[in-house]
DNA sequence: CACCATACTGAACAAACGTTCAGTCCGCGC
DNA sequence: GCGCGGACTGAACGTTTGTTCAGTATGGTG
């Protein structure tokens, strides 16, 4: 009954971090109380100010652990993530899916970042603007690379370009739960990402339109 | 000072639906308060209650309304929507850009709704739900229609493709601040549609990435 | 003209919110 | 073994939240 008191070096503060980025990415910040957080890191609510000294303190301590997190996940990495690379297990071309390939392959399995990302790109906050022209930078450098090694046709206008591939790779963990929903396939899967992988790879490669009427 | 009472048909109720409207688009339902509407709106908070029982009531009030707008912008003409057309302006093809280019052409320049409609999409309100399967079902025709006329390639997995199309077409909207921001394109404006439209019409019909590299 | 339904308000409510504070517990350096 | 500092709590604070309620004004109908 009696609460563990401690001086070990702050258990509460990494639980209140855990706590609050589930419950964030699951229902938004704005929608989390501070006691919810404090009773799924099953501590007291006092102990949020006792260490980030407010709720939008611990939102700060929460982006910084989810920057760290995308840190090592090998951002140097992320430059050739978007690149097509041969596919060990069957011998095909597939796209690897960029951002998404490296958030599955580096996450576990019911990892709330993916959720946690959708919101930092959707409320429009800082955070998530420094992310989104990190990864950019990042389109950009692939494509380029891709184009001077013969795998890309080189486009009119590389920047939209850039920001197109993106744009979609992006689009995928947005509308994760819609596009399961509705079509059946969750690419945000290991088997739902390799068959929307095939497709996209074909639309990248033999097109989606024709010039002229068959 | 004094109030002005009228029995006149709910001049209130029409001004409490756009205000909420504006400020769920803008901050979210769930950091707009009561009293912000009513304040917005010029109008009492009971006034609320009154005619919708809740806040709650209020949303599904303003769901309906931005439901029956993209009703009135010509559900029928969103199957056309994605399909390539002459542009008559400067006589090239173009791709009209999906359900980007009807809410441009459909809605007044400042119009809440497209902000509004990211957030349906994007916290997982039922709302959302419906209105992406019913875009999905359009999409899955448009495809079909124009693989029927000879204008699309007929994909292994039209499932995919069908959802990948109309996906990239939607991140469109759903990040349009990001890409603005950090490209200085802003596909919500006619030019910077123009110029993104024209770049994903060449990526679809003549492919970005190389099959060998050159 | 009297009546009633309806639009609308101002003051108040309980509950939930973020935050404050005095105080308890305990490992570590002296 | 003493005391300092940091982890941590429980109860309370004032504010804001969504909602209730009694009541006023007014146009349409008998």
């Amino acid at each position: 009954m009696a609460a563990e008191h401690s001086a070990a070096p702050a258990a509460g503060r990494d639980a209140l971090v855990a706590a609050a980025l589930r419950l964030f990415a699951d229902h938004g910040s704005d929608a989390t109380s501070v006691r919810d957080i404090a009773a799924k890191a099953e501590v007291s609510p006092a102990l949020v100010m006792h260490h980030f000294g407010s709720k939008a303190g611990l939102k700060t301590a929460v982006d910084e652990h989810v920057a760290a997190v995308f840190a090592s996940l090998g951002e140097a990495e992320a430059v050739e993530a978007l690149t097509v690379r041969e596919h060990e297990h069957d011998g095909t071309n597939v796209l690897s899916a960029g951002f998404v390939q490296l958030l599955l392959d580096g996450l576990p399995p019911g990892s709330p970042i993916p959720a946690y990302l959708r919101r930092l790109l959707l409320e429009g906050d800082p955070a998530g603007h420094e992310i989104f022209a990190r990864w950019l930078d990042a389109s950009r450098s692939a494509l380029k690379a891709m184009e001077g090694a013969g795998l890309a046709r080189a486009s009119a206008d590389p920047e939209v370009r850039a920001a197109f591939l993106m744009v979609n790779d992006l689009a995928m963990i947005l509308l994760h739960d819609h596009i399961a929903r509705a079509t059946g396939v969750d690419p945000l899967t290991h088997d739902g990402l390799h068959r929307w992988s095939a497709d996209v790879l074909d639309a990248y490669t033999d097109g989606v339109f024709r010039k002229e009427p068959a």
